[in-house]
Order: structure tokens, then sequence, then C-alpha cells
RNA sequence: GCGGGUGUAGUUCAAUGGUAGAACACUAGCCUUCCAAGCUAGAUACGUGGGUUCGAUUCCCAUCACCCGCUCCA
């Protein structure tokens, strides 16, 4: 069984999971609309990363803050100084470039001792260095660039009716910040002391250069972030604990340890503001994507946010009698790639005939907990419409059932596979003299007749993980 | 953003300068009554906009979208 992305973007499509975005007008690049069962899916993964990471946590509480917040949040986060990259054109080849990556590899090339870090350098700067030192295109190796020009990757809009410099707003980059900002109110009126974590689910949005591969990287993106404060120098212990935390969340939602490894990031390569940084990576049909990144984050964003505020971020400890500026760890997961891990990992083909003769089941293996359906209800017959209705009553007042008389039961179940249902119930001619019908589970597709009566007690712990 | 490829029904494909056909899926009915594939009927498509032409789904241009590379990714 070859395991595309292909397939799965089909059977998205064809079963309502995820549909392309505004599709009747040509599409707008790389949003994708959650469907009848992508919601239910997508709805299931928060709430499974909500039960663990809030509600059974005795460390953590939640928030829902505003996407849109006072832009001087993003200078003291350092999204509007620091991650505006200085990019330029080849006029020849028409490749992009970061200027300062190409100063960089340039000098060091030539053994040119360069003044300070270029990063701390103006446009006009780099530009004359360019043109001084007749810098090649490292592509092309001739010397035509264009004008250095900013890429930031937060959009931006107006708040008001005017479009006034004064009034412009940006989408968040990143929930963090609505935690941060909300530090001082969440700690007094929750009483939690530190170590405590402060959990969001929420939209962001980032105008990413190449986007794709489905939604593995959109522009608008759901994160499930949580920031937990703790003592200075207990911040890699956490940072370990956390992580460890987040390994055994995706694998108790039925994530394989083969699909799963753990990437730390390289001192170059980490953030200006972590001090650690690792990746949890999921092996997708186009290679190792990242799905989690946990990060120390040190005490820089709340020290960021006194600079830039004048308001105290700091935490009084009056057991120990000190005070200090928390340290924050920082697991960050995409809810929109980890719904797509376990689209990815669910997929599965079976073959019940031979090999002359085959006979293809496509089956979503997903975690009963995630499952969108959980329960199938099947009248044998037409006839039993009335019975198979009122199991059906009965059980979507707790579960999320679909009712489905069409065709024959076979093809009933096949359909109930594709989409990952866990149980189905036949209601049958016997189940009108016994009051009982059979259940048919999708992995070992064994039978068992229950009691219409015990239905609930059946089910009460089928669907937690 | 650059280069290459692709665009026909929900999906996977076919044919054609004279407005399109299949398989699966779907709907209705018959049959059957616990694991697809039986019978009958039915709905549904040439991404969008221009141009050439008597006529374009087909040729040309643009655009949009997707895929593969490159680049990028707090």
């Amino acid at each position: 069984m070859e395991k595309t992305m292909d397939k799965i973007v089909s059977l998205c499509k064809a079963r309502g999971f995820i549909f392309p975005g505004s599709e009747i007008y040509g599409g707008l690049a790389n949003t994708w609309d959650y469907g009848n069962l992508g919601v239910e899916l997508k709805n299931n993964v928060k709430r499974a990363w909500w039960q663990k990471f809030v509600q059974e946590s005795p460390y953590n509480v939640g928030v829902d803050c505003a996407i849109l917040m006072n832009p001087k949040t993003w200078e003291a986060s350092g999204h509007i100084g620091s991650f505006s990259d200085p990019l330029m054109d080849c006029r020849e080849c028409k490749e992009r470039f970061r200027a300062d990556k190409v100063i960089e590899d340039f000098a060091q090339e030539h053994g040119i001792e360069l003044e300070g870090s270029v990063d701390g350098w103006s446009d006009e700067k780099m530009e004359q260095f360019i043109i001084d030192n007749k810098v090649p295109c490292p592509s092309c190796c001739k010397s035509n660039f264009t004008p250095i020009r900013h890429f930031n990757l937060m959009f931006k809009t107006f708040q008001g009716v005017t479009e006034d410099a004064k009034d412009v707003v940006y989408l968040r980059p990143e929930t963090a910040q609505g935690i941060f900002v909300n530090f001082k109110n969440i700690q007094r009126s929750s009483r939690k002391k530190i170590p405590f974590g402060i959990c969001q689910i929420g939209k962001s949005f980032r105008n990413e250069i190449t986007p794709g591969n489905f939604t593995f990287r959109t522009r608008e993106f759901e994160q499930m972030e949580m920031e937990f404060f703790c003592e200075p120098d207990t911040d890699l212990d956490w940072f370990t604990y956390w992580r460890g935390f987040c390994i055994n969340w995706l694998k108790s939602l039925g994530l394989k340890d083969e699909e799963l490894r753990l990437r730390d990031h390289d001192p170059e390569e980490l953030s200006f503001y972590s001090k650690a940084t690792t990746d949890i990576e999921f092996t997708f049909p186009f290679g190792w994507g990242e799905l989690w990144g946990i990060a120390d984050r040190t005490d820089y964003d709340l020290t960021q946010h006194q600079t830039f505020s004048g308001e105290p971020m700091d935490y009084f400890d009056d057991e120990k009698n000190i005070k200090y500026i928390p340290y924050v760890v920082e697991p960050s997961l995409g809810a929109d790639r980890v719904v797509l891990a376990f689209l990815c990992s669910a997929y599965d083909e079976e073959n019940l005939g031979t090999e002359e003769k085959p006979d293809i089941r496509t089956v979503m293996r997903f975690h009963p907990a995630l499952a969108p359906v959980k329960i199938g209800v099947l009248p044998l017959s037409k006839k039993l419409n009335e019975g198979a209705e009122k199991i059906y009553a009965q059980l979507s007042k707790y579960y999320n059932c679909e009712f489905d008389d069409r065709g024959t039961i076979g093809k009933r179940y096949r359909r109930q596979d594709e989409i990952g249902t866990p149980y189905c119930i036949t209601f049958d001619f016997d189940s009108l003299e016994d009051n009982c019908v059979t259940i048919r589970e999708r992995d070992s597709m064994e039978q068992v007749r229950v009691s219409i009566d015990s239905l609930e007690e059946y089910f009460r712990h089928k669907f937690e993980f």
C-alpha cells in the first residue's frame, strides 16, 4: 500500500474533510476549508489538547485573546524590527536572496573582515558593499541586483474607517504574545503560583514566502500554544518535562514511534530569544515536517514587554521571598499540521480479496477519541428504520453519530470505514424480538451482540484516550 | 518570487477544431438481508478571461489554482 498525498487530498475532498478555499471563484492560493467531517476531526484534536493541557493539568489555565493587538506588542516582541528580511533579486537570473546572507558568505569566502554583524547594517550600507565589491550572484555569478526590499511576515490591516498610517494594526503572527501581555492578569485572577502555564488555541497569520504541501504550511493557521512560566534555572528541567509530555500526547492519540522524531536546533539555528529548541517532527508522505516546536524562550518576552510598556512583569515568590521575571518554556503546536498528521497516519488500505481479484477497503484508523463520527447507525433493512432511528436519537445525545440506510449493508460499512468511524451498530430483524443490536468494530471487524438498554454503558469509556 | 509540469463529473482517466465517454462514487427503484462489485433508471464536467476561427474543451495569449524543484520559513 502506497500512502501518497494525492490519495489523502482526494479522500479529504471526496468525503468532506478538507476542500480548496473559495473554489467556485478559482480558489485562493493555499487556503483550505474544513468540511463537515474535517471540522469534527479538528475540534476533536483541539478538545483532546485542551483536555490534557488545561483541564487535567494541575498547572495550567487557558485564555482566548484578541487577534488584533496594540502594535507596540510587535515592537516589543521583535516581530516588527527583526523579522523584516532584506531581500533582493538578481536581475539576470531572477533568483531572490537575502542581502545579509550573500554579503556574509562573500566576506567569508574572500577573507574580508566585516565591521560588526551584517544584521546591524542599513540597507544603503549593504547595497554599497555589494557595488563596491562587485559581489556576484551566488546563482549566475553576475552582479546586477535590484535594490533591497523588506518582506515582513505580518499581515497588515487598518483599524477604523480610514486607511491612515496611525490606524495600522497587524494580524497576530503567533498567539503567544496575547498570553505574555496577560501574564499579570491571569496570575492574579487565577491565583496561580509559579510554576504555571497559560494555554491558548487560536488563529495566527504569517505572510509566508512559500506555503504549500496541502494544509501543512498556510498563511492562515491555527496554533495550540502553551507558555509555561517557571523560576530561572528550572527552565531546562521544565523544557525536558514538557517535551516528554507533548510526545506522550501524540502517541496516546495514535501516532507511532516510527512516525515521530525529535530534532534539536543547532546553536546557530536557534532564534535570538531562545536558549534551546526541539522540534517534534512527523513523517508526512512528502517528508519529515515540524509538528511541534518546543522552545525555551527564557525571560526574553516578559522583559521586552516590561521595557516597552513600563509595566512590571516580575513575580514575587513569598515563600522564598524572591522577586524575578519568570522564564518561559513554550510548546507550540500547529493545529492544522497535527490534524494533517493524524489524517496521514490514519490512512490505510486493506485487501480483503485475493491478488487476482483485489477488494480494497480504505480505512481511516483514527483513534476513537478523534474520529469525526463515533458511531454509524445502520438499519439492516429500510423496514427497520424506526428502531434504528431511536438508537440514533439515543446515542447522538452523547456522540456524533451518522444514520445510513442507503445501499447494501456491506457498502455502508465501507463508507464508515473510509471516514474512520470506529463503531457501527446494526439494527436487524432479530432486534425487534430480542431488543439487541450488533456492534461491529472497525479495526478488528468483530461483532458483538449488545442489549439496546446497555448501549450507553457499552460506549462509556470507548472514546477516551 | 523563479524554473518545469498539470488543469475534462465528487474521484481517477479517455476522446475531439463541429459543445464530450467510461469506471468508481452519488441518487431513485427492484432484488437481497450483516461486509463492495446484481438489474433498471437518473443527476453531475471541459478552471477563468481574452484572441484566432463560420465554429475552440481542443490552437494561441493572459490569468487563477494545484504538483515537483529552487529559494524561504521568529
